[in-house]
DNA sequence: GGGGGATCATCTGCATCGGACGCTCCACAG
DNA sequence: CTGTGGAGCGTCCGATGCAGATGATCCCCC
């Protein structure tokens, strides 16, 4: 073995947009693009806000990290400033050009990025944790997030758009796959 | 809402052992304690291999936060050197008591951390990707894992210990609930 | 006795993390 | 009015994590 893949590839760094001063584009960099193309024009406060409405469960950043991004997009130019509303430095932002093409070209990039799950519970599992004490913390936890998923779905289901939709209907089969889990894990017999 | 809950909690940081310069231990710090529980006496390189070998799947680390997690873990009394044989300094490393008290520890505390599923895939869709592009691609990696892994519980699934067994079995059924995710995707009428 | 590939380790530069801190605005009490 | 407190909004900093390049040492085989 050649020196073990041992790495994430978390990067996959990408290039869309050509211009300007060469910025390196992460995923939390098209979760900004993404987030404002919804908005259509947003201060990074609002930004921040949409996120831990929403993609949070499947892609969450701190939030100094949004202000970041915005000033790195921005000064790619990918983003524009439209306005600056008085005293507060409110900063408006747009797509430019170059920003939509980015995003466009990252939505369509089929290309596939292993995924780790990186469930801590698992990971004890594996160094010899007692199955007994975790399971019905696990058991509970996600079903509880489960009911949350699924009461969504049933209320605001129409109001989404079918990606979203999709990716609720995905949270729900991982809630659900856990939840089975778990209760396997704990119905062993010792 | 307070200022909105857009962090991940990724750290819930631990401070199980009680001695020395208080290191903060994170995921990381663990996984490399538990290597060495496993080996009994390991180089940083031995548990970098082991963990490419072993836990990547679930939870990676690039080869050069191994160096750095043993460091701090030394410095913090949690693993002590063994021996230094000469020209090369490979390091060897056991857990002192205050290591294995920490991973104890840390096996035993069943909080709860929620997950994300930091799945670019799911990330796109909700953003408004054609599903057309992408399942396809998911469908067919996904498969592939799934097929390594239940060759792998198949060859030496007698061999691993209850705890790996069952990690395992995690990862087919992530898998397979990916496979007919993507399936389910693909079928939807457009 | 020296080339070359596997083994082992470190450095560097950047992204990200989390949490604390500091503004601005407005509501409402005095 | 004036003051004060909390929600809305933004920034800073030290620690950690990340990817990849680079540097050494070993050992096999010629």
């Amino acid at each position: 073995m050649a020196d073990g893949r041992l790495t994430r590839d978390f990067g996959r760094i990408a290039r869309y947009g050509r211009r300007m001063s060469e910025v390196r584009l992460t995923t939390p960099s098209f979760l900004v693009l993404g987030i404002i193309d919804k908005l259509g024009e947003a201060s990074p406060y609002d930004v921040k806000v949409e996120a831990a409405r929403t993609v949070a469960p499947f892609w969450s950043m701190p939030h100094a990290q949004v202000y970041a991004q915005c000033d790195r997009l921005l000064e790619a130019g990918l983003l524009s400033e439209v306005r600056q509303s008085g005293g507060r430095n409110r900063r408006l932002m747009r797509l430019t050009d170059e920003g939509a093409a980015a995003l466009r070209g990252w939505l369509a990039d089929p290309a596939f990025v292993p995924v780790e799950a990186r469930e801590r519970g698992i990971l004890k599992l594996w160094f010899g944790a007692s199955p007994r004490v975790h399971a019905p913390v696990q058991i509970e936890e996600h079903r509880r997030t489960l009911d949350g998923y699924e009461e969504l779905a049933g209320d605001v289901g129409e109001l989404l758009t079918r990606g979203q939709r999709e990716a609720l209907e995905f949270g729900i089969r991982y809630e659900r796959m856990m939840v089975d889990f778990w209760q396997w894990v704990e119905s062993r017999e010792p």
